[in-house]
DNA sequence: GTATACAATGAAACCGCTTTCAAACAGCGG
DNA sequence: CCGCTGTTTGAAAGCGGTTTCATTGTATAC
């Protein structure tokens, strides 16, 4: 059994009060020269670390962030996650993982287990909306992520620009060549669902194509389905646009099933830019969204909110940027 | 600002004292079932939520566990980690995600922040030994993965199978007709990558093959530079044994540009069975390691040892198995 | 030499909860 | 009715830090 070292015991062996001790290790106020060398005599001597349970309980902050997400498998949410860990840490904020696998009742049970445990703040990603209440009333400042934030609600709010990404991605397609072009939509109970689809619409408006689309979700799964489901019924789609880089993955797979090429008889745009898309072969077109400024921002609003220096608008957008790679290329028109 | 409701407030309300509303909570003792109720329906009516960090410093322990990775961007340590905040969860614990970028300093600063948080255990990966005694001497129960323990060092290790895992790779290029088997060898500091070279070696002693490897990490980028020196050191080879999915993928990448088909020309054999592997076309050959398994129980094995129920051995080792799909296939011997 | 200001210091209070301890009380047998 | 268990109960003492507050000692001003 490990014997911890308490203040009291660094106190007792440098011959001090604890009081003067604490004022050493965290420097709040003049100690004499010669005290403070033994009291840091005493703290290497005995291998004193300060508790940080005691620390919280009196300071009411634990140095603790929450990322709350329905999935940390989830590979968009993975990359913010790892900047989330890495400007928290330079901040000096631990991050505790709350998968919530989009249960309401995770979200508030993670949410109440973060409030009670004195957490600085939290970085959400829902689509529950019955968690403002919750939100608002958890004593931490609280970024959620994709998701517009009601002005008379505490939360701060963190979007990249989804319509510019739908646009961008669409006419991208067009560029190419492309005059079937076919989104897999995405939900529209998520903001950026429907933002990109309205991205979408306006380019097929501005160049006088008719707009397809199948729903989908963000999963590989929901990609297959939706898949299959564009091929039979748009049999003669020649560009797609994914709802992110996975249901890219699995059109690109499914089209290959068919025996069709990419990106020689339909092209396909995915939607994130997650790492992993520059590692398929083919490399994916994709629409980037700046996963790591998305976590590193997150933290540093926190932390703006929580030093109060300065007013934190509650509304910040990203743009995004379209990444052109080999599930695209200029058509050759002399086929068509 | 949030006024928060301390038990006193409780106690006050319901005419009772601390110690009874404390009683209630917990149920440590029976208490007059009137004032039970009246200690009910003054938490209810103040919303009071018992402060964790409070109890946490009585109990000596905050219910948080560490998981301290080199970086969560690993897919590999991405699906672990999330069957450990599962598995913690339904223990009644959090996780905290340490990213240690491999920092011999950022392992140190995590396991000392976990201690001095009262953290209730860790699962740590890393390949620094001058990690031991800080492991030793933590004071939480530590789950290392892939790694030998030594016996007089407390910690406990879960690793798999990775001699029968480079046995099995090996062995099943061998029967779809590969003679010219090259593996992209792991990191020769880790006991994985030691193990499931030596489960090559004895394949291609068995078939009187003539071993060929060449260094590798488990990373992408280090797979692409070890792809490249293959394909000039071993122009012939027919059977590839990647060091991971990651490298499996940098081969993949590099065979595709030089020309060749997989598996019609080559064939790849992947390792770790992460998610991906599926996902993309063609799907991945590779040795399943059990995530799910292995994530699950080393917050089992924590939370044995914290219980002190039963005995924890130090050593658990978790069986491998090959999944064979399309980039590996019977070959057509009326072409050699 | 005395009055005043100021820095250094330790005792004690406090953060919010749990548990010990002893007192109060109820039930029961004799 | 008394003494003996056995259960409820609240006051108080921690858990390990930080901070307040009053005290002491020293330096400066008059």
């Amino acid at each position: 059994m490990i014997i911890l070292v308490t203040i009291r015991d660094v106190a007792k062996l440098a011959g001090v009060s604890q009081a003067t001790v604490s004022r050493v290790l965290n420097g709040t106020a003049g100690v004499d020269p010669e005290k403070e060398k033994r009291v840091i005599n005493a703290v290497n001597e005995t291998g004193f670390k300060p508790n940080e349970v005691a620390r919280s309980l009196f300071r009411k902050s634990s140095r603790i962030i929450g990322y709350v997400v329905p999935s940390i498998l989830n590979l968009f949410l993975n990359e913010i996650g790892r900047a989330i860990e890495d400007e928290a840490f330079q901040h000096g904020f631990r991050v505790i993982l709350c998968n919530t696998d989009e249960k309401p009742e995770k979200e508030s049970l993670y949410i109440n287990m973060l409030s009670s445990m004195n957490a600085d703040g939290a970085v959400i990603i829902s689509n529950n909306n019955g968690l403002e209440a919750e939100i608002s009333s958890c004593g931490f400042p609280v970024v959620v992520l994709d998701q517009k934030i009601d002005e008379r609600y505490s939360a701060i709010s963190v979007q990249c620009d989804n319509y510019q990404g739908g646009y961008l991605a669409a006419e991208h397609l067009v560029q190419c060549g492309c005059r079937k072009i076919v989104q897999m939509r995405g939900p529209q109970k998520y903001i950026s669902g429907v933002d990109r689809f309205r991205g979408y619409l306006d380019v097929c408006e501005k160049y006088g194509i008719e707009p397809r689309y199948v729903d989908s979700n963000y999963d590989f799964e929901s990609g297959l389905e939706c898949a299959r489901k564009i091929l039979s019924t748009f049999p003669d789609a020649d560009g797609i646009l994914a709802s992110s880089d996975m249901t890219a993955l699995s059109f690109y797979k499914i089209l290959c099933q068919s025996g069709r090429r990419v990106p020689e008889d339909v092209m396909i745009v995915g939607y994130d830019n997650v790492r992993l898309s520059t590692l398929v072969t083919p490399e994916f077109t994709t629409v980037a969204q700046p996963m790591e400024k998305i976590g590193r921002l997150a933290v540093q609003l926190i932390a703006d909110k929580i030093s109060g220096q300065k007013e934190v608008p509650p509304n910040h957008m990203l743009p995004v940027e379209l990444k052109a790679r080999q599930t695209t290329t200029l058509k050759d028109r002399t086929l068509s």
